[in-house]
DNA sequence: TATATAAATAACAACGTTGTTAAAAAGAGG
DNA sequence: CCTCTTTTTAACAACGTTGTTATTTATATA
C-alpha cells in the first residue's frame, strides 16, 4: 500500500522533487521527462496523499458539507447539484451528517477549504471555525456567517399576484402550517401579504395544512378540499412532491386544469416537465440556487468579502395551467 | 488561523512532543503537567490537524460512506444508526454521494480507515483501493470486497409461512415489482418460495406492484385492489413506508384489521411503534443491521479476516394485525 | 554523600508533499 | 575553448504530528 512520489521517482531515475513538479504539471520540468513520469505514476497506481499535501499547502480543495438532517430528503436533490459544480472546479465535497457542531469540528480538523451548512431549524448551536462557513436556508445564528436562500416570501407573493392578475380571488395555499419551520412560515407570510397587496380579504379557510410536504400529503388534504361544496378557483401548492398529490386528486375528481380549477407550484424544480399536466411554477430554479451556492463557496475560499445575507429572487415559470378569469 | 501543539508548548513551557504525549494521554507525562497543557489548549483552542496526524499514524479514524444515491432515502435511518455507533467508537464518519469511482478514490486520498458502500443497484465499476472496503445491500461485483446484507428472501419465507400457520391462503404482496433492483426481486423470490413451501398455489394477481416504495403507492395500490370482488385475507407489505398507506386506504374502506383482512410489513423499523395499529413485522430490526455494519467495519479495520458474505436473519415481531383463522 | 535507578521531559527523525534555493547541464557569445 | 546565461534537475526545509531515543531531574540505595 501506499505509493508515493519517491517510489515514483526512483522508478523514472529522477529526485522526487522532479516528480512532484511533474505532477503539478509545472513549467520547471521538460517535457519529455514529464511525459514520462506521469507514464510511470499511472502505471504504478500513484494516489496523492491528501494529508501531505494540506499539510503543506493548507488546503484540501474540499468543501465539507454539513446535512444533519439526511432523513429529511428535502436538500438532496440541491446538494446533488452542488456536487456536481463543485466537482467541475476540482473541488470535492464531503458531507456530516452530524451534530452542526461535531460536523463543524471535524471539517476544521480535515482543514476542508469551506463549510457549507444545511440547517432545517433554529437549533441553538454556536461554533468556531477557523475555516468559513457558508449557510443556506436560514440565517444562523451566528451573525457572521454568511447565509444564502430563496426568497420563498417574494415567490408567494408573485403567485397571488399572478393569480390576481388572471382575475382568481378564491385562492387557497396548500402546504406545511408550521411555525417551527422558518422556510415554511415565511411562504405563508408571503401568501398573505399577496392577498393584502392585491386587496383579497384572509381567512383561514384559505390554508390547508398537510402534515408533511410529501406526494401522499397533497392527495389527502386535496381531496378533503375538493369535498367541501366551496370551491377555490385556484390552489397555491408550497411544493413539488404536494403538487404531484394535488393533480392526482383532481384528477380523481375529474376536474380539470385549468378549466375547473388554477393551480401554481412553489419550487423550481426540472421534475416539473415531466409532470402529466403543463404547471406553472414559481420559486428560483434548483440550478440557479446551486449555481450561486457554488459561486459564493469559491468566492468565500478566495477570501472576497461577500453580503451578508443574500436573498435569491424567484421566477414565475408559466405554463398552461393557470386560466386567465377575464378571458 | 491554526493553533498548534508549538503554540501550547510556548504557553506551558514545555517541548512540544510533550504537549502530544499529554493530549494523547500518555502515561509518560506527570499529571499535573498534562493537566496543565490540557486547560491551555482548551483555552487557546486547539484543534488536532488530522492531516499531521495522519501522516505519521497512518490512521484518520474515520469512515468513508458512498452513498451514490442520497435521492433515495432508503439508507438515510440505518446511516444515521451507523454513524452513531462509530461515533460511539470515536470514529468519525465522512459521506460521499459521487459515483463510486470517485468517491473510492477519495476516500482513498484522505486515508480513511475503511470504506462502507452503500449501492442500490447493479452497476458496472471497478476500483482499487488500498483501504478497505465493505459492501451493504447487494454483493459487489468485486469479487474481493466483502458484503453485509438483511435475507430479504428469508424474510418473505417467514412471512408467507406464519400466515399460512395461522390458516391464511389468500395472500397477496405489495411491492415493488422490479428485475432491476435486485433487492426487490430477492422479496419476491422469498414470497414465492414461501408459497410453494406451504403448497399455496402462485398466480400473478398476487402480486400487487407499486411505482415506489413510499407511502402513496402503497395507499393507491390497495384501493386499487379493494376495489375488485375478491379480497385477500391478507397482505404482505414490502416497506414500512408502503404499510403506512395500506392502512390508511384500508381504514378509509371502513375494514378492521385483523377482523377483515391480516397485515404483516417488510422492514423492522423503531416507527412501527407510532402507527395507528399494532403491526406485524417481518426483518432484520434496523438497530441489528447497524450494529452488524459496525462491527464488522471495527474488525475490517483491525485486520481480522472476515467471510466474504453475510447474510443477516430475519426476526419476526408479531403483533395484533394477523388474525388466526382457525381460531 | 555519592551512585545507581526510575521518572519526567526534551530532542529528533519520520510521514509525503510543496516551494525555494542550490547545483548541474546545456547553449550562446566572444 | 572559456565564460556567462539559461534551462533543467537535485537538494533541502517546512507543514504538524507521533514514536523513539537521549537527556535531565528526582528518588532510592548503599
Amino acid at each position: 500500500m501506499g505509493v508515493t512520489i519517491k517510489d515514483i521517482a526512483k522508478h523514472a531515475g529522477v529526485s522526487y522533487s522532479t516528480v512532484s513538479k511533474a505532477l503539478r504539471d509545472s513549467p520547471l520540468v521538460k517535457e519529455p521527462t514529464k511525459k514520462k513520469i506521469l507514464a510511470i505514476a499511472e502505471e504504478i497506481g500513484y494516489q496523492p496523499n491528501v494529508a501531505a499535501r494540506s499539510l503543506v499547502s493548507k488546503k484540501s480543495n474540499t468543501i465539507g458539507v454539513i446535512w444533519p438532517t439526511i432523513e429529511r430528503v428535502a436538500h438532496s436533490a440541491l446538494i446533488t447539484r452542488i456536487n456536481q459544480y463543485l466537482e467541475d472546479q476540482g473541488y470535492t465535497t464531503l458531507v456530516s451528517i452530524n451534530r452542526i457542531n461535531t460536523a463543524v469540528t471535524t471539517f476544521n480538523r480535515f482543514q476542508v477549504d469551506a463549510i457549507l451548512l444545511f440547517e432545517d431549524t433554529h437549533s441553538d448551536y454556536r461554533f468556531s471555525s477557523s475555516v468559513p462557513v457558508v449557510s443556506y436556508g436560514i440565517a444562523s445564528n451566528q451573525p457572521e456567517v454568511p447565509t444564502i436562500d430563496a426568497n420563498r416570501r417574494e415567490a408567494m407573493k408573485e403567485a397571488v399576484a399572478y393569480l390576481h392578475k388572471l382575475g382568481h380571488k378564491e385562492i387557497i395555499y396548500i402546504g406545511e402550517i408550521s411555525e417551527q419551520d422558518p422556510l415554511q412560515a415565511d411562504k405563508i407570510k408571503g401568501f398573505k401579504q399577496g392577498l393584502m397587496e392585491n386587496n383579497i380579504p384572509f381567512s383561514d379557510e384559505m390554508l390547508i395544512p398537510v402534515p408533511e410536504l410529501e406526494q401522499y400529503d397533497g392527495y389527502i388534504a386535496t381531496k378533503a378540499m375538493l369535498d367541501k361544496e366551496k370551491k377555490p378557483s385556484a390552489i397555491i401548492s408550497s411544493s413539488y412532491d404536494c403538487t404531484k398529490g394535488i393533480l392526482l386528486a383532481i384528477k380523481e375528481y375529474n376536474l380539470s386544469i385549468p378549466g375547473d380549477i388554477s393551480i401554481i407550484s412553489y419550487d423550481n424544480v426540472p421534475q416539473v416537465e415531466k409532470l402529466e399536466y403543463s404547471i406553472t411554477t414559481v420559486g428560483v430554479p434548483l440550478d440557479t440556487i446551486a449555481k450561486e451556492v457554488t459561486n459564493i463557496l469559491l468566492d468565500t475560499i478566495e477570501g472576497k468579502q461577500m453580503d451578508q445575507s443574500i436573498l435569491l429572487q424567484p421566477e414565475i415559470n408559466v405554463a398552461k395551467s393557470c386560466r386567465n378569469l377575464y378571458s
